[in-house]
DNA sequence: TGGCGGTACTG
DNA sequence: CAGTACC
DNA sequence: GCCA
């Protein structure tokens, strides 16, 4: 893997490439931020969204600032921000708050984001209480009050924008807080090791999402994998006491999955990882679900588990799961999963159970059917038009490409949309993100701040690289599967 | 004893 | 609407 | 399967 981090973070400012160079001098022409000195206050906005805006500041010709210094032209906060709190927050005076420094909501980016055009602040002015004390500040002619709940569409209340994905159902997500759409590339459902992540979101540590279950399991890119990136953010103030409720977090999703230390218990867990399959191909899910957390605890669990009390009191494990532990640690061996594995044609259920758009229902019913091969699917199963597909890319869903090969997708979709598109932002997510070693597809969350703009913008992204021969197929659009 | 994720397609 | 599957 |  030689390319284990290419761009990790300034990427696009500076890329020595051609496509580059025309988007470049698209923006340079409306630099409409070019000559602002801008600080973004994250309280209340959060963390994505301000790096979003950054960004974009960035790519039109602003400089950020990680604090508000004499150069600083402009503040921008959030739509909600009072000016009491602002000057807590920054741990200004009141009355030392001239009108030099713009205080700025940030709808106003959105604005000028979508005018393409520095709109007029006006309206957009934090007001120092609409007291009369101090005047300095450009008094906001007309409706002081914080207009902001008035309209709904608070500050891009975007609707969704629909993306697409795999196909069908879950594939195309929408953002809440912008609008967004996601890409994704191939179909990949794995081993069905994945029915619910849910699990780790709120606290077990987890495992990352591994997918092999069994190989491959730490193969996890060594390297660190975004190192820069991430902070210049900010560590702007906001200082503890904001309400920051909403930031928590310990997702898979939000760290790099280079995290294994070390493996423990691994002996018990490949076990368990056995069982916890054969749950998942046939009965009910929540069984699985709960299997998958205590593999996920065992993983994540400091050192090698030795005695029942001290298993069951990790959290996950329960006196169920000690027992079998316990069993493995003992005899090295699990009844359980000779039982369970013998009960019905396993082998076929989970062949079947690969396909995609096939699960363990449809999988279970092909076997009771008496088919046992994939030949028998194709010559004698009658298949919904997603799973035709998922048959015949059979292979090629289950695979998973090298690192490099994901980035290099990745590239092409971001360069596509973002030059198409002023303001288009693409951001990979997912395991290329997480720094995988191989991907087994590519997540690019495409958005634009302005909070309309990404509408349509998805087929006419896809028509391009169409053109250019990028994509020679793909498998659906907005849930139309082709 | 009930919850364990949210959402969209298919029939 | 229930069943199913996806991420 | 686990947990509240």
């Amino acid at each position: 893997m030689a390319s284990q981090k290419r761009q990790g973070s300034g990427d696009d400012t500076n890329t020595p490439n051609k496509k580059r160079q025309k988007q470049n001098d698209s923006d340079r022409s409306s630099g409409i931020f070019s000559g602002l000195s801008v600080f973004m206050l994250q309280a209340g906005l959060g963390k994505a969204r301000t790096d979003i805006f950054k960004k974009q500041l960035v790519k039109h010709g602003a400089v950020v600032k990680p604090a508000v210094d004499d150069q600083t032209t402009h503040v921008i906060v959030d739509e909600e921000m009072t000016f009491p709190r602002f000057c807590r927050i920054m741990k200004y005076e009141e009355s030392q708050v001239t009108d030099r420094l713009k205080i700025i909501k940030a709808r106003w980016l959105s604005s000028c984001l979508s005018e393409a055009s520095l709109v007029d602040l006006e309206e957009f002015i934090l007001a120092p209480v609409r007291s009369e004390k101090f005047k300095l500040f450009t008094p906001p002619k007309e409706e002081t009050k914080s207009k902001s709940e008035d309209m709904e569409s608070r500050d891009g209340k975007p609707e969704p924008l629909q993306v697409q994905g795999s196909n069908m159902p879950g594939t195309s997500k929408q953002i809440p807080g912008t609008g967004a759409s996601t890409v994704t590339t191939s179909p990949s459902k794995r081993v069905a090791a994945r029915g619910s992540d849910s699990d780790d979101s709120n606290y077990v540590p987890s495992d990352d999402d591994d997918d092999g279950g069994g190989s491959g399991d730490k193969e996890e890119s060594r390297g660190k994998i975004f190192s820069s990136d991430a902070d210049s953010s900010s560590n702007v103030s906001t200082p503890n006491t904001s309400p920051s409720k909403l930031p928590r977090g310990n997702w898979v999703c939000s760290r790099p999955s280079t995290a294994y230390k070390e493996t423990h218990n691994q002996h018990i867990t490949e076990k368990l990882e056995v069982l916890m399959k054969a749950y998942e191909n046939t009965q009910d899910r929540w069984r699985a679900l709960g299997y998958k957390k205590a593999i996920s605890a065992l993983k994540n669990y400091g050192k090698d588990v030795t005695t029942w009390e001290e298993a069951s009191a990790i959290p996950g494990i329960g006196t169920k799961m000690a027992d079998k532990i316990l069993e493995i640690i003992e005899s090295g061996h699990l009844r359980k999963i000779d039982h369970v594995c013998k009960g019905e044609d396993m082998e076929a259920i989970d062949l079947f159970n690969n396909v995609w758009g096939a699960g363990p229902t449809v999988a279970r019913e092909w076997v009771q059917q008496g088919f046992r091969t994939l030949e028998d699917l194709r010559e004698k199963a009658k298949l919904s038009k997603q799973q035709l597909i998922g048959l015949k890319h059979y292979h090629e869903f289950l695979e998973r490409m090298p690192r490099q090969e994901a980035g290099d997708i990745e590239r092409t979709v971001r360069e596509t949309a973002e030059s198409m598109f002023p303001g288009m932002l693409a951001v990979v997510c997912g395991s290329y993100r997480r720094g995988k070693v191989t991907c087994g597809d590519v997540d690019v969350l495409i958005t634009h701040p302005d909070g309309k703009s990404h509408k349509g913008a998805l087929s006419k992204i896809l028509d391009a690289l169409r053109q250019t021969g990028k994509l020679t197929c793909f498998v659906c659009v907005l849930g139309v599967v082709s």
